[in-house]
DNA sequence: AAAGTTTTTTAATCTCTGTTCAAATTGAAA
DNA sequence: TTTCAATTTGAACAGAGATTAAAAAACTTT
């Protein structure tokens, strides 16, 4: 059940002899690790083009040249592979999330820097439409493992709205419900989004992006409307005094 | 394959003898169509608990107390009653957008009708969690007639906020990519919402509306940053007119 | 080259679910 | 009561796709 890798660590100049896209496997021992991350990038240009929901080991097997067998031996079942590959996406928006932490701007910018890099994460290598599975589907502890990461880039996101609220950069009546629909809404471009599209993952990245922010941003002087009762200080602030200590 | 009803018209009392939650279809004969009705209805309930990936035949069957068998009676297969789902949580939302139109306020006042009644239409029937499919999954007449529905309403979403630009209501860089977010974030709220979460779906409703409409609003005289290509003529002004006259 | 380990293949199995169908049941009409 | 159509059942069928396992092949080491 819990099995590690534990990746031999031996590097040795593999020929890698290609035909057509097929690679050629046999010519290269070793490296188990490596292997893996192989197999799981092939998922995501998989992914790219057929449909999550019509996704089958064959697919990606073939994707590979190899033999639909032979991926159990780098990988104990399906949802083992797709659980690597949430992970996976998951890591590269939390890598946006310390980069934007890292940076030393206002909270506007670093939400902008976290949400770009997020965009980016899910769009470019193709694992964006994993994100439609529903998290039944993964092992119990797979499932906490992957929550407690998704967790953090919520309360990441939710942080830095609160955050701006506190420096009167931001206004907003409801942070986690603007956490959600920001999350929802750049989760969703999957479903839209095709690599030869109108729009690059860059421009996807930077238009809607300003769009979030701008239904953050302050508005001096007229509110808008009368402000309901504030629930904004309820699910941010203890988090957020823990993402500034990051 | 094109199978109309064809509604028997005629109406008696139906004892519908129900025991716990069990309803038995046995002392009710005639009506087809209600009773086809009542499945999609009941395909809502299961919905709202269950995950979609896992809905199975006999999961709705079981929900109405009949057999799966029973099912074949009433639809062609279970794409077939997925894609009625699908159309029935469509037209609502299409209905919130005649009611918007109908409503002769400003562009913001319209798009606040519609998008709070969209987001009404997919949380309150259960049909939400439907949206995550692919639409690969249907006969390609079927897709064929729900992505001209979708459309629709992307249409009426985009030519709103157009019309929005044009009133000087609203500001926004790219029209299409504010639609997209708007509707990419109402789509994926079945994704974390509880019919006994925390939240209520007129709370959600209302609040994410807000923000929606905040971002689009305009800010007088500063502009935020230097203004990108307006690509927002593009692929609006002819649906707005079209919306328009509506 | 022989032995041992890692990787790959091949084919069979297993399971889950959608689907079909003939028979049984029910209700309404005559 | 008989007849007929509408509805329901229950069991069998079918197909797809995941998973397994034993044998074969490839590679490493000695």
């Amino acid at each position: 059940m819990a099995r590690n890798p534990a990746s031999s660590a031996r590097i040795k100049s593999s020929p890698a002899a290609r035909k057509k896209k097929v690679v050629r496997w046999n010519g290269a021992p070793g490296l188990k690790g490596q292997r893996q991350e192989a197999i799981l990038r092939s998922v995501g240009s998989v992914l790219r083009n057929s449909r999550l929901s019509s996704l089958t080991i064959q697919d990606i097997a073939s994707e590979l040249g190899m033999t639909k067998g032979n991926l159990y031996y780098y990988f104990k079942d399906k949802q083992d592979i797709l659980y690597q590959c949430h992970m996976r996406c998951m890591e590269l928006s939390l890598r946006a999330l310390q980069e934007a932490m890292a940076n030393g701007g206002l909270p506007s910018e670093k939400l902008r820097i976290l949400l770009i890099g997020h965009i980016h994460g899910i769009l470019d290598d193709g694992f964006g439409s994993i994100l439609q599975t529903d998290l039944e589907s993964f092992w119990p502890d797979q499932r906490k493992r992957y929550i407690r990461k998704r967790d953090d880039l919520e309360r990441g996101v939710r942080s830095l709205i609160e955050a701006g609220v506190l420096l009167g950069e931001f206004e907003c009546d409801n942070v986690k419900l603007a956490g959600f629909s920001i999350l929802g809404a750049i989760n969703w471009i999957p479903k839209w989004y095709h690599p030869n599209g109108p729009f690059s993952s860059d421009q996807i990245a930077e238009e809607m992006t300003d769009y979030f922010l701008r239904g953050l941003q302050r508005r001096d002087g007229v509110a808008r409307k009368a402000p309901r009762e504030r629930s904004s200080s309820k699910n941010g602030t203890d988090n957020y005094h823990r993402m500034l200590a990051t």
